[in-house]
DNA sequence: CAACATGTGTAGCCGTGGCTACAATTGCAG
DNA sequence: CTGCAATTGTAGCCACGGCTACACATGTTG
């Protein structure tokens, strides 16, 4: 059974993780936007996908770029550096390991979606490895 | 596919369960301790529960009264309320089935205890289901 | 080139969940 | 009953992620 040091632990490390929740979502989008027709990211287009203001954005965007994950210049686009890029690729590939579990197990893919948005950022390593092993027996 | 309005509300679904994950974790913890041999549950007990100073504690109790999930007079004992009841059972038996889920998946115990604490908020009714579904095939 | 719409930035506010420092209460020891 | 230790409350600070309102850039379009 657990210490009370161990279970005070396990709460600090999933506050910790909320604080960069918020980083992981961003990257990703940024990655996604980039990538897609559009070309770059801008703040508008990050402020419909979480569908908050654009000073929301702003504010966010001017911490990652205080922890070096994005790059921007005075109205212009927010790019990733190497950093976010690589952040971006393993949240990607997690989210899409997580999903694609859900699926798996017989959640129908909208709540799936939902589900594995919220589920991601709490994700270890060794339970992310578990999710993949599922998915991979179940992949008929 | 899923719309740009669907994928904002699953953005805003996250964020407002984030508000109420404070919250479920109190009411829970609150429940074990005036369960426990304490009897009753002190600002101090959750303050230490937490790893938390105990203002933090007195502050997020505050709320809680707000919101009627706990009842408490100065200087005494956090008792919870009937919704208060409600909400930690039901917070406790969603935290056992995803932990039994990830152990029977086959993720060491010690992770699973991390990972549970931080997946239990984000876990749909459906999701849930099966895997409350998996844990009863695999209890061999 | 001027004007206007769109996109960004800035100022300033709020609630949440952290903290330290200090004041007040309680309760138990002497 | 007095006094001290432990507990709780209060004041005031911080960062984060929300917001509105207003200012400033950019870039078409006439």
């Amino acid at each position: 059974m657990p210490t009370k040091k161990q279970i005070a632990d396990r709460h600090r490390r999933t506050r910790r993780d909320h604080a960069s929740e918020t980083a992981e979502d961003y990257v990703e989008a940024v990655a996604e936007i980039a990538a897609s027709e559009a070309g770059e990211c801008r703040v508008a287009n990050l402020a419909k996908r979480f569908d908050v203001s654009h000073v929301t954005v702003t504010k966010i965007v001017a911490r990652l770029v205080r922890e070096g994950l994005v790059e921007t210049e005075p109205y212009g686009p927010v790019q990733l550096t190497a950093a976010g890029r690589r952040l971006a690729a393993k949240c990607r590939e997690r989210h899409e390991t997580v999903y694609a579990f859900l699926v798996a197990l017989g959640v129908p893919t909208d709540i799936a979606a939902v589900d594995a948005e919220g589920i991601e950022h709490h994700v270890s390593p060794q339970t992310l490895e578990q999710f993949a092993t599922f998915v991979e027996k179940h992949a008929e």
